[in-house]
DNA sequence: AAATTATTTAAACACTTGTTTAAATAATTC
DNA sequence: GAATTATTTAAACAAGTGTTTAAATAATTT
């Protein structure tokens, strides 16, 4: 009995490094602290973005030393720069896998809602995290955006399915640019409006999740109502 | 000739003050220091937020030295307090007066998603403004909502009409908070992801500002043409 | 096991930025 | 026109916040 106590006093997580310790000495390294940080890092600047946030906030978080951030990434601008770059990867990759794939352009249309509205839940801040980091600072952008020309081919690809589906009259005459607004207004609108829109509809937590869930079917029922021709 | 030169010369706009001053006195005051200060605030706080914005921009956007701020309005926070209640008004107030108006309901729509929309382009920041305030900082609901009962009213009214349309069968069955929803997603949207959106168009301010003026009747039309029944 | 390297800590540092002070100037009142 | 009050300025101040340092500890290598 007294040696299990022992044992459970010597195997124990380490609450700064994470890593789970026997004896004093590492048994599970479970992750290391360059991935606490930057977790932590994610954390505080979705919420706050990058004036707001405060290095002392990401260190307390992180559950760790203030100057460990500066260990590891020397600068406030290089964490945010890293912490953005991987966001921004996340914003519309599936939009492209989607619109090369074989479904019709209903399907894709309902695809893209789905994808985009259950992406969003994932990472709720998200949206508002990008949009609001290039609205304060637009050099950003380039970030965004990288080397590659993917927002081109984006709308490239988009643009001649609409007008494809308009040349064979399966859909309503639109403009291919305005559709493309729509779609994602519909979508991200809940997420960078949350506060706001709970407040209005006199909801709470549970039932506003629902009404994003309920979301994806009806933004694609929305749209496909008003492109029949 | 010397005459006229003197005159050019003692009849001028103060900088500073832009008061109209003759030989050094002040013959028209055009705005006092409080309003130019204020101006000076909204112009920054709307484009940075309140985190981002520095005094000393606002000092230098009025052209006043930086202590005027100070004395004028104690605390960078009261100073934010103000401009946040003022843009606050702006927000939603047309909205009631459209729903309680003697249109039909689709008449409703489309002035609803009009006003609004040319109330954004009076003063583009102002919805980002107000979300990233309330997201990153939800205890500024409450003023944003202020003490009367005027969001509860909005969506009641909004509610309320929508069901009547539904019963009467002259739109098809919608649930009322997803219309909504959509209805300030379609317009507000393109204001939040401006810079995101120029970008992937590939769009210039002149023709990205014809597309948001365009959006007034894409959009109108898109939800009436939903809601057909 | 000793030496070297990597990691962590507490404290100090330095820069930014909000705020105050005290003196100067302008405006108003008596 | 003198006295009083309001406004403005420059400078210093103070609080907040990002960053560095130097010493301590832990881990790794030799």
């Amino acid at each position: 009995m007294v040696l299990i106590f022992w044992r459970l006093k010597c195997l124990a997580y380490d609450k700064t490094t994470l890593n789970l310790k026997f004896n004093g000495t590492t048994v599970l390294k479970a992750k290391n602290t360059e991935e606490v940080i930057l977790n932590a890092a994610r954390e505080v600047f979705l919420q706050k973005g990058f004036a707001a946030a405060r290095m002392c906030d990401i260190a307390k978080t992180a559950n760790i030393n203030q100057a460990m951030l500066h260990y590891y990434f020397r600068k406030k601008d290089k964490l945010f720069e890293i912490i953005f770059e991987q966001e921004s990867q996340k914003f519309y990759t599936s939009f492209l896998a989607i619109l090369n794939s074989d479904l019709t352009f209903f399907e894709k249309l309902r695809r893209i809602v789905e994808t985009d509205i259950q992406k969003n839940i994932a990472t709720p801040f998200l949206p508002m995290f990008i949009l609001n980091e290039m609205h304060t600072n637009p050099a950003r952008m380039d970030q965004f955006f990288g080397t590659m020309q993917r927002h081109e081919m984006l709308f490239k690809a988009f643009n001649q399915m609409v007008e494809q589906e308009q040349a064979a009259r399966r859909i309503r005459p639109v403009c291919p640019r305005q559709l493309f607004l729509s779609i994602l207004g519909l979508t991200m609108f809940p997420f960078l409006a949350k506060p706001m829109i709970k407040h209005i509809l006199d909801m709470q937590n549970q039932s506003f999740d629902q009404l994003i869930q309920d979301r994806a079917v009806y933004a694609g029922d929305m749209l496909i109502q008003s492109l029949q021709p």
